[in-house]
RNA sequence: CGGGGCGUAGCGCAGUCUGGUUAGCGCGCUUGCUUCGGGAGCAAGAGGUCGGGAGUUCAAAUCUCCCCGCCCCGACCA
């Protein structure tokens, strides 16, 4: 009974999801504890799927016309006390430096918690006139949120993201970005993650310090909760009115510039665990996957002679098409390695032995049903290429259907405490849209107002809460 | 910031209540041989400031005090 570091056991999601959670990121090698409280060390295995998250990311941000810069990670005090509501978000979390070079600073330094105000005060030396505009512009950093609980990759002290600032003469299209690059959001999330997302508009308490409007994307983990996954933000003209950025427009008037910023994080690996992996591990949609499939030859002394040259051939048919590793170990039997690529997610495997050899065949194995299906040798190129297709179809629509199983419709706010309570799930409800009785439920049930979603039927009805006329249902849940 | 738990070999733990030989076990690691279609077997090895400090005692992993760190659960947040 080997049990490497690698291959412990994952506590089964129905004893402690949480446990399982840490279990799995820890397992397959995802990351680690630092020494420092709060944050953690991204491991080769999960920074290669935010390698390829931002490759992804990035090229989708290039054809929309952006492009990427860099900004200071410190920013001085009086820059962040600069936007009223700003201020009041991120005071609190804010690690600040005091001290630099032996001697204590003449102003403090803030470590980025985000980078409006830092960017804005450029783009006033930046903007003179309309023809300056629009300013798109991205930067891969990290922030700093000085966080009272943690939990790896859902909320650490440091993370890592992308933060997109941009300008624009007037409000629609400032507005026409913020909504276009959550729109990028959601086909990544959806396309390349697999997971399902409800694309929708913040409420005014959940929006973001500073902004004019905060849309969302919101998926849905496996234990009911809510995940909010990505957010884009129109700010208006509260930046540029902070930092007075102003341009003379082609009619002559002097007017303030219009933003947006929208990010996404190392979060998303978080929710890529939680939405698809199993009590065996980690599963990775093919797209995302750093390593698409793995070779494990299985061999005895008597015939390592047939099956490694095999499995050589069958590899070099495959690399190059695919990522691709064979596993020609030593030291480790095959039963091992399966289990070990199973933890780290690998969406497909290929076994190789001396009865696949005799038979020209190779065996598939997928991650996510863990279904054995033999293939001819001469047609694994195509028949790798079409499950990778299918996996990665069916995680997304196993996703879905998990959610679409656990969306409730509710009119009765009993019902709706006994679902929030009893058995979790997105709640489609009536909101009268008044912050108390957003705030009551969230004190009564826990559950926030997730979004309202953008791609809902107008409908008459009544506040779950207070009776008052409603024009169309939000989602509540409880949320990470 | 409140509540709970933990800190003993790389990892997981026992030993602590009731102080007493060279501080144990499992896994991993090293070497050798045999194995290899779902987490291999045997043999021989290496590996320890018992989180830190102070105290009590003939004697402390064990008792007392202080400190540090981490994890989990609640109030705030990508």
């Amino acid at each position: 009974m080997g049990t490497a570091p690698s291959v412990e056991r994952i506590t089964p999601r129905s004893e402690d999801y949480s446990r399982w959670y840490t279990d799995v990121i820890l397992h397959a090698r995802l990351a680690d504890y630092s020494p420092v409280k709060g944050c953690m060390v991204i491991r080769p295995n999960g920074y290669a799927l935010w390698e390829n998250m931002q490759r992804i990311l990035d090229g989708m941000f290039k054809e929309t016309g952006h492009v990427n810069a860099y900004f200071p990670l410190f920013i001085p005090e009086s820059f962040m006390k600069k936007e009223a509501e700003h201020v009041e978000g991120f005071a609190p979390e804010c690690a600040v430096v005091t001290h630099g070079g032996g001697e204590k600073l003449e102003e403090p330094l803030y470590v980025r918690p985000t980078s409006e105000t830092i960017i804005w005060s450029m783009y006033k030396k930046w903007i003179m006139s309309y023809r300056d505009l629009p300013i798109l512009i991205n930067q891969w950093c990290n922030v700093v949120r000085w966080e009272k609980r943690t939990r790896l990759f859902l909320r650490t002290t440091e993370f890592l993201w992308q933060e997109g600032h941009t300008a624009h003469a007037t409000a629609e299209e400032a507005e026409a970005e913020a909504r276009q690059m959550l729109e990028i959001y959601r086909k990544f999330v959806e396309d390349y993650l697999a997971i399902p997302v409800i694309t929708g508009l913040k409420t005014e308490s959940e929006k973001f310090a500073g902004a004019i409007r905060t849309y969302s994307i919101e998926a849905m983990m496996q234990d009911k909760k809510a995940l909010q996954a990505g957010t884009s933000h129109y700010l208006g003209e509260n930046f540029a009115r902070a930092f007075d950025v102003k341009f003379q427009d082609k009619d002559g008037q002097v007017k303030y510039v219009h933003a947006t910023s929208w990010g996404v994080s190392t979060r998303l690996i978080g929710a890529l665990v939680m939405t698809h992996g199993d009590d065996n591990g980690l599963i990775l949609p093919p797209r995302i996957a750093p390593l698409q499939l793995v070779i494990v030859p299985i061999w005895k002394e008597t015939n390592r002679d047939v099956v490694l040259p095999f499995s050589v051939q069958v590899y070099q048919q495959l690399k190059g098409r695919f990522t691709v590793r064979l596993d020609d170990r030593e030291q480790y039997k095959p039963g091992y390695k399966f289990a070990e690529w199973e933890i780290q997610g690998v969406p497909l495997r290929i076994e190789i032995g001396p009865r696949d050899v005799n038979n020209q065949q190779v065996t598939l194995v997928r991650r996510d049903t863990r279904e054995k299906i033999p293939c001819p040798v001469d047609q694994a190129v195509e028949k790798v290429e079409q499950l990778l297709e299918v996996v990665q179809k069916d995680l997304f629509l196993r996703a879905l259907e998990m959610r679409r199983n656990n969306t409730f419709r509710i009119d009765d706010y009993t019902e709706f405490k006994e679902i929030m309570e009893k058995r979790g799930g997105f709640v489609e409800a009536h909101w009268c849209g008044s912050e108390e009785c957003e705030a009551r439920v969230k004190e009564e049930t826990k559950a926030t107002i997730r979004n309202i979603p953008f791609d809902r039927q107008p409908e008459k009805g009544r506040c779950i809460v207070c009776g008052q006329p409603s024009e169309g249902r939000v989602v509540f849940a409880r949320a990470y």
